[in-house]
DNA sequence: AAAAGTATGTTGGATTTCCAACAAAAGAGG
DNA sequence: CCTCTTTTGTTGGAAATCCAACATACTTTT
């Protein structure tokens, strides 16, 4: 595991704890490991798994089928991010969705149990873990909440100004940058780019919102 | 507390703890109770906090006021249901959001550290807590890019379909029930109730779908 | 500096939603 | 059984989105 402390290192579940005991924990959580090629399946619907994963190179796609075989890819986690690791603290019996490697990727593998039952050794860092598992899902929550906000506007003006305004209050500023660009943030709002491109000029010019790349300034 | 303990029982937060002990656990979490009249303040947004609230009686809302003042509902919780609990789990600062009480209410507060950290007498039930309250934001959190995935379509035909499928899935039939009435599920998926009405005419006229009432059978 | 590639803005027509108003059906209560 | 209320379905016009195509500006590469 040795060259891959670096990424280790930058795992938010791994917060707080020192780079020397990351392999005392990865022993005691009886972490696998494991090589997946491009297009690989590495959890597949409807499997039951006590484990969620950590990427630690390449990128994996999670992604739902529906009624139809029409693919939905819900979310992409790329090196330091986790995966399907929702189901596993919901404790759900069968995964509702699938994963897949996007690329050649090196993989984690964790079970949850052993990371939420102290163990007999009574290694301190599973409460560590636990709560930086919370952290993390509470976090997610958060961010979904916030996107929900915005994508229940109906119209493309109202997603763009919920969406702006509530970057500014983030940054405590009627001035601040976006981290999307314009087919980002589309994407992001689930609406047309040129729509939306268009929609932008046209709060522009109705003096409501000035903006330049992605700087932006609410008036 | 006794006169809620039917409610404390039906807390998923508690969930396999034994009834006798709940008062114990209580008074270890120092568990404050709160009345609230109707409209009145609970959380400001703004305000730093380390409780998150259960709802003993009553309902309280949770919104954000935009820039522009708008208030835009984005939960609200009844008996049982626990509120602000993902903010405080993610250990923001500052809460981005506002709690107010929609009607007449009892609450109770729980500090999240309280909860978190083992307490000097090390009570069993800290590690049970925590764990419940693991489960039931990474179930939250489901649920959320669930209806992520739905909303994320463009027509109300498309969000329709993924919406039913998904359900289907969930029945593991193609023929099953859904929660909601009409206008709940247009407000679920953010659409118009006669547009999605007219919607699932047409999708019965073009044999896609069948459906009476809030059964429904996909073909 | 030229060329190729990427990001953003603009426009018009087809499609879809939204909105408001109304009709029909189902359910609740007296 | 009748009345009142709620739920669901229908329709037409206004508004907004989507889509495709193209123009322009900006970046990167060679």
């Amino acid at each position: 595991m040795q060259n891959y402390l670096d990424v280790l290192r930058s795992v938010e579940l791994f917060k707080n704890i020192a780079d020397g005991e990351i392999n005392t924990l990865l022993s005691c959580l009886s972490a696998r490991r494991g090589h997946y090629g491009k297009n690989q399946v590495v959890f597949q619907s409807g499997e039951e798994t006590g484990s969620f994963g950590v990427v630690l190179s390449g990128q994996v796609q999670i992604y739902h089928e529906d009624f139809y075989g029409n693919r939905n890819i819900i979310a992409t986690a790329g090196s330091g991010d986790l995966f399907a690791e929702s189901f596993v603290c919901a404790e759900m019996t069968a995964l509702p969705v699938s994963v897949e490697a996007a690329a050649e990727s090196e993989l984690l593998f964790i079970e949850f149990a052993r990371l939420a039952f102290p163990c007999e050794r009574a290694c301190f860092f599973h409460g560590r873990l636990i709560q930086n598992m919370l952290n993390i899902i509470a976090r997610k929550n958060i961010a979904l909440t916030r996107k929900l906000e915005f994508v229940s506007k109906r119209t493309t003006r109202e997603k763009l100004l919920s969406y702006l305004s509530e970057e500014a209050e983030k940054a405590g500023s009627s001035r601040f940058a976006i981290p999307f660009n314009r087919q980002e943030l589309a994407d992001y709002l689930f609406v047309d780019r040129s729509a939306m491109s268009a929609e932008l000029s046209k709060l522009q010019k109705e003096g409501l919102l000035r903006y330049e790349k992605n700087r932006f300034e609410l008036l």
